[in-house]
DNA sequence: AACATTGACAACCGCTCCCGG
DNA sequence: CCCGGGAGCGGTTGTCAATGT
């Protein structure tokens, strides 16, 4: 456990997130802990890691894990068990935490006992970010992070068609104008789906967070590009 | 309206693996 | 081959919004 004194859970605030994401902007993705200091950030290493691989990487594919895709994770997790990496390695934008998280929620019941109904109430609450501005980050998800080591090399081989198209395009744009047009072409559904379904609006916010973040003013005054080391 | 409970998920920790020296 | 440091994975927990009483 944690001790006495358990550890307190900080979310990120907007004002990290940027911190983090311009200082991967402007060099890239070396060791974490020291990234993190340099970027400014009074959290460790591993924090800043997931907070990039699971909410800030620029491919995250934001939304509700839709049937097919659940229909995925259960066989492969009834195959692999709990190796969450490998089963988000099929998913492209998913993400391992994430997965994991939605089994221990929605489908850990399902697969040992009867099946628990999902409660659509509680998918329709709103997000934090809504009901608390303070905290924009209330969303989830992302891809294969692109500084994906070489552990996960097994899991790469099989991530599919998609997945392949997307990193492909990943690679290509080194432009962070070419950038945020890609992720656009990722966004664009989600901010369909959120028009014609309120009780799934996870998407944009996270869509539009995002974007602000990536078209923000570079505080360090430096062009525009992503560094080849994140690539 | 107020309080209690539940559900969802973000974020942390410990352990293990990998790689370079 | 061994060792140390860094990264990643999986398990667990804290927080908070939604719902129930």
């Amino acid at each position: 456990m944690r001790g006495p004194q358990s550890v307190k859970k900080v979310a990120w605030s907007s004002e990290e997130d940027q911190k983090l994401i311009h200082y991967i902007r402007n060099h890239g993705i070396w060791t974490w802990s020291e990234m993190a200091k340099y970027a400014g950030l009074s959290r460790s290493g591993k924090s800043c890691r997931l907070r990039w691989v699971n909410y800030l990487n620029p491919c995250v594919k934001r939304g509700n894990i839709t049937m097919e895709e659940e229909k995925i994770i259960s066989t492969m997790h009834e195959m692999l068990g709990n190796r969450w990496s490998v089963i988000a390695a099929r998913l492209p934008g998913r993400t391992d935490n994430e997965l994991k998280n939605y089994w221990n929620t929605h489908l850990k019941n399902h697969a040992t006992n009867n099946p628990v109904p999902r409660t659509e109430s509680k998918k329709t609450r709103k997000p934090k970010s809504e009901a608390n501005p303070k905290s924009l980050l209330d969303t989830k998800t992302t891809l294969p992070s692109a500084s994906e080591d070489s552990k996960s090399t097994d899991a790469a081989c099989a991530v599919n068609e998609t997945e392949t198209i997307m990193e492909a395009n990943i690679i290509s744009s080194r432009n962070i104008g070419d950038l945020q047009s890609f992720c656009g072409q990722l966004l664009v559904p989600d901010h369909e789906e959120a028009l014609e379904e309120p009780s799934s609006p996870y998407g944009t916010y996270w869509n539009e967070y995002l974007f602000n973040l990536l078209t923000a003013p570079d505080t360090d005054g430096m062009e525009e590009t992503w560094p080849n080391a994140y690539f």
